[in-house]
DNA sequence: CGCTTTTGACCTGCGC
DNA sequence: GCGCAGGTCAAAAGCG
């Protein structure tokens, strides 16, 4: 009885039951390898991974423009901090290629017959949702950073369902995951969450949990599990878009601004676009005071070396990310981070660099 | 009382 | 086909 009741649910909204992982990428060694191959990079059409995924959904191409951490300790004021839903928050330099042009090849073309017209439409549309959706991900992952010290993005993109067989167009969530230094699993990023489960990790001593926006109708999860080698890490995996404003909660309402409140209302495209109470902020980095005193981090993008990330006892031996350590998160430090807001401090080293520069060379061959 | 968390059972995909 | 691991469900317990 409860047995069918369960398939009758699972047939209704079953997203999950076609899906499949591919590509395996950018996971820290150290962590559980149930972690990898769970972030999809987009792929190419050869179907090889690329390494443009997280720039490409930034929109960063090889005029790198203003540092991302840069964006992220920016005080959210006005009138820079109230876009209008059509916009971003991130600056031009770094959307307008998502935002204002087709940034898939997989632009509107005319088509010859009818029909064929018919579907590319279709085809266009699809792939407008994708763009959507990428920028949604793309909005969302750079708040959680402004709410949050996000120390390493080690995966961003999407998980990729098994196409069906009838309807062999591709599903995509979009899926990024990062670590954060905190005490406590679950932060706080102004939305609310339901607890709906947790799993024992594999060779991991900490669990997984799983939490499930508890607004109706927004189907974002996301997964918060520690790292089983460096226990003040925690890795946060997200996977969807919000559809919905920010929610005030009891927490988070806590001294914001009306203008701050007012932030996330403003329609569906800018749901993410909340800035946190500048309090809380200045909480969390108390909080990760004693993480960070004897060691500097600095947010990176760990694109593709997860081999170069070795020393157990921190992450952040990365030598590109050692390279980069110059900023020390604390309460009086964030117009330090603007001091040095070039995109070079998060760009990949030079042979990544060099990398992409070709592939988005092909792409526009 | 309503909401959240806990937790064991169940389902699914994947590798062998 | 089987076993394993990840992911989800839902009843029960906990909490404010």
């Amino acid at each position: 009885m409860e047995k069918n009741k369960r398939e009758e649910k699972r047939e209704g909204s079953n997203s999950m039951a076609n899906s499949t992982f591919s590509d395996q990428v950018m996971v820290p060694a150290g962590f559980s390898t149930s972690l990898s191959g769970i972030y999809d990079m987009p792929c190419d059409e050869k179907g090889s991974s690329s390494s443009l995924g997280f720039m490409d959904m930034l929109g960063i191409g090889q005029d790198f423009g203003p540092s991302l951490f840069d964006l992220l300790h920016t005080p959210l004021t006005p009138p820079q901090a109230l876009p209008s839903p059509a916009t971003s928050a991130v600056p031009e330099s770094m959307t307008s290629e998502v935002v204002n042009t087709p940034a898939t090849p997989n632009s509107c073309s005319i088509s010859s017959s009818s029909t064929e017209a018919a579907n590319e439409e279709n085809q266009c549309k699809a792939a407008e949702e994708e763009d959507q959706d990428q920028e949604k991900a793309k909005k969302q992952f750079m708040q959680y950073c402004s709410n949050n010290e996000v120390l390493s993005c080690f995966g961003v993109g999407y998980r990729q369902l098994k196409p069906k067989k009838k309807n062999p167009k591709r599903q995509r969530e979009p899926r990024f995951a990062f670590m954060t230094k905190s005490e406590v699993d679950h932060l706080d990023d102004g939305y609310r969450w339901r607890k709906y489960g947790q799993k024992a990790v594999k060779n991991s001593p900490f669990p997984r949990s799983y939490y499930r926006c508890t607004t109706a109708a927004c189907g974002v999860k996301k997964r918060v599990e520690r790292s089983s080698d460096d226990p003040s890490t925690v890795v946060t995996t997200y996977e969807g878009t919000h559809t919905h404003p920010c929610p005030v909660t009891p927490r988070g309402s806590i001294g914001m601004q009306p203008e701050a409140a007012s932030f996330g209302g403003g329609g569906g495209g800018a749901s993410f676009l909340i800035p946190q109470p500048h309090y809380q902020v200045q909480q969390q980095q108390q909080q990760l005071q004693p993480y960070f005193h004897n060691q500097t981090v600095v947010p990176s993008f760990d694109f593709n070396s997860t081999t170069t990330i070795t020393n157990s006892s921190s992450p952040y031996t990365n030598p590109f990310l050692q390279q980069e350590r110059r900023f020390v998160p604390s309460p009086s430090s964030s117009t330090l981070f603007r001091d040095h807001g070039l995109l070079q401090d998060m760009v990949a080293p030079p042979q990544m660099r060099k990398e992409m520069k070709e592939e988005q060379l092909d792409q526009k061959v």
